[in-house]
DNA sequence: ATTACATATGTTATCGATAACATTATAATA
DNA sequence: TATTATAATGTTATCGATAACATATGTAAT
């Protein structure tokens, strides 16, 4: 039963036609009560369910926004999913989740198939390896609209939620410098073609710069985002002469981080004594670690609820202006820097 | 530019008509490899992107599947999503995703907007409680498929794809009893509304049974699947005179675990010595714990592949038959059971 | 009583793609 | 050459909901 009501069986079994049903239904004017009324209750007994799928085609409209992450198990993005939902839920919008799993011909691919589905708007976090930027562009010049956060693809004009990742950078790198007076420093970086990759090393640089120390190039290694590469440049660090080796490691994030920490602990070395750690994101895992891992609090929750809400704005007023948002971070200070535990 | 174009525009730029203009880029037979390379060309060069709104109507059929998880931040979800993700990145199915955030009335109104927007299929990781099951009756009467994973609803002749709950937490406890000679153990229990909750609570009371184990009723407490209630309710059993007080806690899962755990070290108790803990999902963070945990590792990944590699087969074959499908856990001995660490 | 106008309802066309049927062109066969 | 397949293309109707327009009532104003 109930298996496919459409407005015309519902017109059918009152001896009305389709239109006065649409309208009672969607308490448009001019519809009598009574009728109204028999309508409503008709609709409710024959468990009519609208499809969603022919309002879309009149009204070139389809109430779904589409999320492209790229990397679902990196915790940072499901905290973020949270934010997004908090303002999808509530609105009349639906969200189309998708995981681009750090590749970027996946990233095109979901965001190809979300423009079929024709949603009303997409928010991205970049994947790893941006190679294309004309494709962007193409989106942007579509109907489709778009807000970034987090890793954010520059200059396309599109609206950007991210958090301060420059100045934090720079604040947990002086950290390191100005109360643990370490100069040997290394950094772990992500992926230059992404932006939180680029600006996070600017930062760190920035930090460098500013108090004096000589950027010391076997130290930058081109790690990503993910704890395996984490684990592997560490090695590479480990893998110089005891006295070329750095005496701190910032990195890019905590999963980074935590394979790194992982490289050092099996190479038989201590943290902080040995090397001290400092990672970015405050991952859930990051106060538990053997060492508390001191890093970079993002706001997760927040970047998403801000860049849904921004998205919403775009999609329905047409001269809403794009503008970057930033979420401000908070250092957190544990144990892994040197920092003692009180 | 490129904003809409439609079958019709390619059409009326080559002179040919619409239907012919369809043929060619859906590769039906009868279409002249000639005209067919220059529609082709002409979709690419006006950027058309066919409209799945619009094929969805005619076919009746949608290409998408809803995933309604009950709680996105709990890592046990994600994982199961990119499970899900493996199976339909490289089918045809995009995934539309909802989190109920625990709320059964979360949960039906994704279910709704899922079926509004014509999925044709919905996997189901039920909410905490759930009240209603005349809705899933109805549910299960219309033309969506579903099928539940991990949090079934049962006896309504939907397949499910779980694990081993009952049998896994029998053998926990068992662990407990037998290796370590515990015999007082309480139990932070899920809902008994939910399947989960059910099982492992049977299982924890089987294993106590067949050792001739009397239970305690205070020592039974309805937690729930969250930290807080695991802190609440550890913090219930700690409020009881110190002689009445059990010696080790079985929870429903890691979170709760961990909440336990917490109230256990702000009460200043240590973890075996005071109470051993042992928990049941294996979460990230077990391993990271001050006292790693011992728990049940529930194969997420794999959960997630099945139940939507068994959605896809049942909306492509009408006479799939349904099944209950168990994916087996492992115990992970760490050290907060009393094992020593080696 | 007649025009004017609001209210309640019905009819037709439309969104974009395609199934089903119709037509034309081309090649193969008698 | 006439006849008949077969390939290539066009036309119309359809999916479900609704916008736009049309019609039928009733009520108020003149």
């Amino acid at each position: 039963m109930s298996s496919e009501v459409t407005l015309k069986h519902i017109a059918e079994a009152l001896g009305v036609s389709a239109m006065t049903v649409s309208r009672a239904l969607n308490d448009r004017p001019n519809v009598d009560e009574q009728t109204k009324k028999k309508i409503v209750e008709k609709a409710r007994s024959m468990g009519y369910r609208p499809n969603h799928v022919a309002k879309s085609l009149v009204s070139n409209k389809t109430y779904t926004i589409g999320v492209v992450i790229p990397e679902i198990t990196h915790a940072f993005f499901p905290e973020v999913v949270r934010g997004i939902e908090e303002v999808t839920y509530g609105s009349d919008y639906q969200l189309f989740l998708t995981n681009a799993n750090e590749q970027f011909s996946r990233e095109m691919e979901a965001i190809r198939a979300l423009q079929s589905q024709r949603v009303d708007g997409i928010l991205i976090s970049s994947s790893q390896t941006v190679e294309d930027f004309s494709f962007y562009e193409e989106l942007l010049n579509s109907r489709t609209k778009v807000v970034f956060f987090d890793r954010c693809v520059e200059n396309l004009g599109a609206s950007c939620v991210s958090v301060n990742d420059r100045s934090s950078s720079t604040r947990i790198t002086e950290h390191l410098i100005t109360t643990h007076n370490i100069k040997k420093i290394s950094y772990l970086s992500g992926p230059q073609e992404v932006s939180v990759g680029r600006k996070r090393y600017r930062g760190f640089m920035e930090a460098l710069e500013k108090h004096n120390i000589p950027v010391n190039d076997d130290w930058v290694i081109e790690a990503g985002f993910r704890e395996k590469s984490g684990y592997n440049a560490m090695n590479k660090l480990l893998a110089l002469p005891p006295e070329d080796r750095p005496e701190a490691v910032v990195t890019v994030n905590d999963p980074c981080a935590i394979g790194a920490i992982q490289a050092i602990g099996e190479a038989g070395f201590s943290i902080p004594d040995d090397f001290a750690v400092v990672g970015f994101t405050d991952d859930v895992r990051a106060e538990l670690l053997k060492v508390p891992l001191t890093t970079v609090h993002q706001p997760a929750y927040e970047v998403g609820k801000r860049a849904a809400q921004k998205l919403i704005k775009t999609i329905e007023h047409e001269e809403e202006p794009a503008e970057n948002i930033e979420v401000l971070t908070t250092l957190k200070i544990r144990e892994s820097c040197g920092c003692g535990e009180e």
